[in-house]
RNA sequence: GGGCGUUUAGCUCAGUCGGCUAGAGCGCAUCCUUCACACGGAUGAGGUCACAGGUUCGAGUCCUGUAACGCCCA
């Protein structure tokens, strides 16, 4: 550590020798020892960060935002780990790779969280609180629990540049929410409707409807007459030409009577109707029947009684509201609380809704009597005077879905109310244009039906909520006449609000009583209003482009000179996603041009409740914006395809004409093992912090990014467990899986591939700057180390100097088969990996890497390289003697070392932690590393080059695509490819696997049978004999070592006409020898005198004997079947006819070997 | 009610352009405390590819219908 500059040892020096403990020891990997560690390493050594760097390629993803005060479950586990992976990757490929992270303020989410807290601690409801109050304590509950969703992301191991850091509420996101708030207004896009909403009674806000759970409630179902109004003129005393109080009194009492007299008639003196929801009837507005349905022909155009409000409703047939066999075949239409209803009033406009229901909940004046009551009193209320007027048929008890407020918990009432709106017409065909012509792609392809299928709908987005917490929409309304309003500004605000600049920076709109609008920027256009009566009364709403700013500095703002004339600024705030859906520019500080001046007079004035809090992190500049936008790849669940996806796109094509970003992966869902999502109330979500306690960082990784499979859902089946600490948890058997890999890996690396190549230590004698010194043992907080400006400061100057093997540049003669073999697989790997990547198949990645390292590489390489490194004999001394010093050993060496090499780079995007570690590790132990080419590794594999794949028959040679030092301190990158594939040497690999798989299943048989006769287990077989052509047999002498050791058999005799011993067990094997050659049978022979039942040996065989059989009849048929060996390509039938010869060759020889057995 | 998806080994999932004697992990069975790894090694058993039709020389794969389940929209 002496070599330190700093006057006392940088933190990165005292990681580096916290890992040194951790590494000495054997066993199991640790991750508990390793991850915080190496989790600093990478931040303080500034990887995280991107900045714009013209050499680079951008590599951009945002972070589907988390709510600020929500905790992560596993769908954040998941969702995070592939954007990490996707990012790890790109910046290994030399991408300037920039993951922005972030959190929204999620209004409704937090603000009921926060009034429930107040009200069970403090008794206080937001009312009795005001707003101020509410947004303050809010906001100190943000700043204590926000916090804490970055540290669980930061214990994955996510790569997020938290430098950027930003939050839906900062200045930097609100700038952009008010941009683009002003310039929809002043373009028209914005307006205020009314419109049937979801309303939540207990919060008092609109819901959306992805903030509706349905349940199913028992509830009733109440059956009740309405009687029917006579049709002759004049009698009809009820009806809209009602006639005099008392003859209306009296039609009422007559029509009631005969609804309920005995000898009433359906359909003549009364309907009955059915509902679930009785005390909606206050608010019908007619009875609707199917207009084909004979019943009530006659009664279509007449009038019914409603009763209670003795209001006479009309019949009305609709095809699409009524369903005829449903019930009576007659529905009472309530328009203003059922959303069926509400498209029914639009399209009749005589029944015109009607809203009964006050914000909480309550009856309203138009509940005639029943004004002030709750809902459910009003109903109890509203059943027992239509059972006292005898109208009460029957009542049954009945279930419903009900839709109930994810947040509250309450039941959802529609309800009428007004609200601003988005009109989706022209901005829903923007976003599908840039869908259908592919600069925006969906992966799996399929989900972008579901993206166009919504926007197709084009339905205006509701934008208003009324919550406080949240952007306050910057309207200021009044009514007035446009006398009045010019008479304003003639006074000495409206000349300030001229000034201020009634185009740029403030927009009116005036909504006349016939809905006409007029947008109100200049001179002009309020001349065009001179035709309406000047003393009518319109709305007049006043945006502001920089609501809360002041102008001229140091007055009052313009929304305070708005108030003094008697303007009012509406109340609401904006929907949460109004901001998400900014996300890919807002964060990147758009706009830039325009924001100046409002931030000019920011300060000095109060500050509006729902205003901006804390900056946040720095400002991003305009160079950030068009160097990182569009952002490159979207990562989410198909859940929000509609609420922020293609929101998303509409906002970035409208304000910056660009896509947001250019490709979008939706990942299934997980469920737990029935296939239920995973919910806080059924107690069966899993926490990916529990997960890492118990298996570590790396496995929860790797099991997420296992799951990523093309389904729309996957299951992880839950079993509770226990901590360490003794807390009971909910984890799943899933994630022994990526435990185990993590393991296996370490195993590998420290306890077999590490002792094998040390020794190597203090390799800076070999001429390269830096190398010998592991990046972690560097001070990465005295500059970031990815820079590489500063020389390295070392802590481990003074090892002793001690190597027996080095690293060479190799030809391909140099190679024995395994190692072209293992070097082909790797290419294979390689080539599988990066395509399942670019299509975003990031289970198959996984599986990919995970079989090349289990099973090419540590069941297979690592076994048939040992003789190398141990020497031919048995019982052969340790590597750490040095013995294994033959040529062939050093290439073993080596290519040891490159597979584990490209092996930690190809798995560092999934698994981090432990690749990090282990990479350290073999920088220390040996620090060159390279096949064709040997150069210094990269200090820290983050930072490491992705592995290529060459062209065939081309090594690479110096400089001819050697990196720049681009990515690493050193400079000394490239050269890092490896073989390509070559397919002879894994098919040879293969024959070779099949005759050491047959000789390690006979000696399984025999110990099996052995251990039924209760005789002791042999370790080995003691002799096989191997049949087969020369070529064949000349091949497999030269693997005749190799055939012993990992078949397990004291000596194999390989020839071509060897004699077939009595009592043995036999396997015919084919040899797939070249692509197109005959195939070459090989026959395997194991004498069992003395060794086994043979009896077993007779089952085996026969059953094998009539499964090939089976195929050969099948085979033969197909063959037989002329239309095949017509039209079939001639390949196939070629390959088909090679197979048959085999099967029936094999056939042959079995079915002698089974006679020979007797 | 409309749309989308799923249905393959006991469980969780792959299966590319239709060429398959249908794969993996876990679990199961047997053997192995042999020297990186028992969080391991070896070997094996286990399938009517939901069902019914169709197209095709050939269907797990493409088409139609049915059923069950799930999601989204109404």
């Amino acid at each position: 550590m002496g070599a330190c500059p700093h006057k006392t040892p940088c933190r990165a020096v005292r990681a580096a020798a916290d890992l040194g403990v951790m590494m000495s020891t054997g066993g199991s990997y640790d991750p508990r020892a390793v991850e915080d560690t190496i989790y600093r390493f990478w931040e303080e050594g500034g990887y995280f960060h991107a900045r714009p760097s013209p050499d680079r390629k951008p590599y951009v993803i945002d972070i589907p935002l988390p709510n600020v005060t929500g905790a992560l479950h596993l769908g954040h586990a998941l969702n995070n780990t592939l954007q990490d992976i996707l990012i790890r990757h790109k910046r290994m490929c030399g991408h300037e790779a920039l993951w922005m992270p972030g959190m929204d303020h999620a209004g409704i989410a937090t603000q009921a969280v926060v009034e429930r807290k107040l009200k069970e601690e403090q008794g206080l409801t937001r009312h009795e609180l005001g707003r101020e109050g509410l947004v303050q304590k809010i906001w100190e509950w943000k700043e204590r629990f926000g916090g804490q969703i970055l540290a669980q992301l930061r214990k994955m191991g996510f790569s997020c540049d938290w430098q950027r850091t930003r939050f839906t509420l900062d200045e930097v996101c609100a700038k952009a929410v008010y941009e683009v708030f002003f310039r929809w207004f002043k373009d028209g896009l914005i307006y205020r409707g009314t419109r049937l909403v979801n309303w939540d009674a207990f919060l008092q806000t609109a819901v959306a409807d992805d903030e509706i759970v349905h349940e199913t409630v028992k509830g009733h179902l109440w059956h009740y007459r309405y009687p029917i109004l006579p049709s002759e003129p004049g009698a009809q005393a009820t009806g809209p030409a009602a006639g005099t109080e008392g003859a209306r009194d009296r039609g009422i009492k007559e029509a009631l009577a005969r609804a309920i007299a005995p000898e009433a008639k359906y359909g003549v003196d009364y309907l009955t109707i059915a509902t679930t929801r009785p005390e909606t009837m206050l608010g019908d507005t007619a009875v609707a029947v199917h207009p084909d349905d004979e019943r009530y022909q006659h009664l279509i155009g007449r009038y019914c009684l409603l009763p209670l409000q003795n209001r006479a409703i009309p019949i009305i047939a609709d095809a699409i509201l009524v369903k005829r066999e449903f019930g009576t075949g007659c529905v009472k239409v309530t328009p203003g609380h059922d959303p069926n209803d509400y498209a029914f009033g639009q399209r009749h406009p005589e029944a015109a809704a009607i809203n009964i229901l006050t914000a909480d909940g309550k009856i309203n004046e138009n509940g005639g009597a029943y004004k002030g009551l709750d809902r459910y009193e009003a109903r109890k209320k509203v059943v027992a005077d239509l059972e006292a007027l005898g109208l009460m048929e029957k009542i049954e008890p009945y279930e419903t879905e009900i839709g109930h407020s994810d947040r509250s918990k309450t039941p959802i009432e529609p309800m009428l109310s007004e609200q601003w709106f988005v009109k989706m017409g022209d901005l829903a065909e923007l976003a599908m244009e840039a869908v259908r012509d592919g600069r925006v792609q969906f992966f799996p392809g399929r989900y972008a039906q579901m993206y166009l299928d919504w926007l197709g709908e084009k339905r205006d987005w509701c934008i208003s909520r009324q919550l406080w917490w949240g952007h306050r929409i910057p309207v200021w309304t009044r009514r007035m006449s446009v006398a009045e309003f010019r008479q304003m500004l003639a006074g000495p605000n409206g000349k300030a609000l001229v000034a201020a600049g009634a185009d740029a920076n403030c927009c009116v709109q005036v909504a006349a009583e016939d809905g006409t609008r007029f947008v109100y920027g200049d001179e002009a256009s309020l001349g065009r209003l001179r035709d309406t009566d000047p003393r009518a009364k319109l709305t007049w709403h006043v945006c502001l482009r920089h609501p809360d700013a002041q102008w001229p500095a140091d007055e009052r703002s313009i929304g305070q000179r708005l108030e003094q004339d008697g303007f009012v600024r509406d109340p609401d705030v904006l929907d949460t996603w109004f901001s998400s859906a900014l996300w890919p520019f807002s964060t990147l500080g758009w706009p830039h041009e325009e924001g100046a001046r409002g931030q000019g007079g920011k300060g000095a004035g109060e500050r509006a409740p729902s205003d901006p809090g804390p900056p946040g992190p720095a400002a991003p500049t305009r160079a950030d914006f068009e160097y990182f936008f569009p952002t490159s790849t979207l990562v989410t669940g198909r859940g929000i395809i509609t609420l922020w996806v293609a929101r998303m796109v509409i906002t970035a094509l409208y304000f910056t004409r660009r896509v947001p970003f250019h490709h979008v992966h939706i990942h299934p869902i997980i469920q737990d093992g029935q296939g239920r999502t995973m919910s806080k109330s059924l107690g069966n979500g899993v926490d990916p912090l529990d997960i890492i306690e118990l298996y570590g960082t790396d496995a929860l990784r790797f099991t997420m990014a296992q799951m990523d499979t093309e389904t729309q859902d996957v299951r992880m089946p839950v079993k509770p467990m226990k901590l360490p600490d003794g807390r009971q948890v909910n984890s799943s058997e899933k994630f022994e899986l990526g435990r185990n890999f993590c393991n296996k890996l370490w195993q590998a690396a420290t306890g077999f591939v590490f002792p094998n190549v040390e020794g190597n230590k203090g390799s800076r004698n070999q001429g390269i700057e830096g190398a010998g010194t592991t990046a972690l043992e560097q001070c990465p907080d005295a500059t970031p180390a990815r820079r590489g400006a500063e020389p390295p400061c070392s802590a481990s100057s003074d090892t002793e100097v001690r190597r027996y093997w080095n690293p060479r540049p190799l030809r391909r003669e140099d190679l024995a088969i395994e190692d072209r073999w293992i070097l082909s697989r790797l290419a294979g790997c390689i080539a599988e990996v990066d395509r399942r990547l670019e299509r975003y198949q990031v289970s198959e990645v996984a599986n990919t890497l995970y079989a090349f390292f289990w099973s090419d590489f540590c069941d297979w390489y690592v076994e048939l390289v040992k003789p190398r490194l141990y020497g031919q004999s048995h019982g052969a001394t340790k590597p750490r003697s040095h013995e294994g010093q033959t040529e062939g050993a050093d290439v073993a060496r080596q290519v040891l070392v490159w597979v584990l090499d490209q092996s930690l780079r190809l798995l560092h995007p999934i698994m981090p932690f432990v690749t990090e570690a282990l990479w350290q590790q073999l920088n220390e132990k040996v620090p060159q590393r390279g096949l064709t080419e040997i150069k210094a590794a990269e200090e820290a594999l983050i930072a490491a080059r992705w592995p290529r794949v060459e062209p065939a028959g081309v090594p690479r040679g110096t400089g001819a695509l050697g990196g720049t030092g681009a990515l690493g301190g050193t400079g000394a990158l490239g050269g890092m490819g490896v073989l390509a594939r070559d397919f002879a040497i894994e098919r040879e690999m293969a024959a070779l696997q099949d005759i050491i798989r047959a000789l390690r299943d006979t000696l399984a048989r025999i110990n099996t049978s052995r251990s039924a006769a209760k005789m002791p287990a042999i370790g080995k077989v003691p002799h096989a004999l191997l049949r087969a052509d020369e070529p064949t047999a000349q091949r497999l002498r030269e693997q005749h070592a190799v055939l012993e050791r990992l078949g397990r058999c004291e000596s194999v005799e390989i020839g071509t006409d060897l004699a077939k011993p009595a009592e043995c067990a036999t396997q015919v094997l084919a040899q797939p020898v070249a692509a197109g050659a005959p195939p070459a049978v090989v026959e395997l022979y194991v004498p069992l005198r003395g060794l086994m039942d043979l009896d077993i040996e007779r089952r085996r065989l026969t059953k094998e004997r009539d499964e090939l059989r089976g195929h050969i009849d099948r085979l033969s048929g197909k063959l037989a079947n002329e239309g095949f060996v017509a039209k079939a390509p001639a390949a196939v039938v070629d390959q088909e006819r090679g197979r048959l010869a085999e099967m029936q060759q094999r056939l042959t020889m079995l079915e002698r070997n089974l006679a020979d057995l007797g």
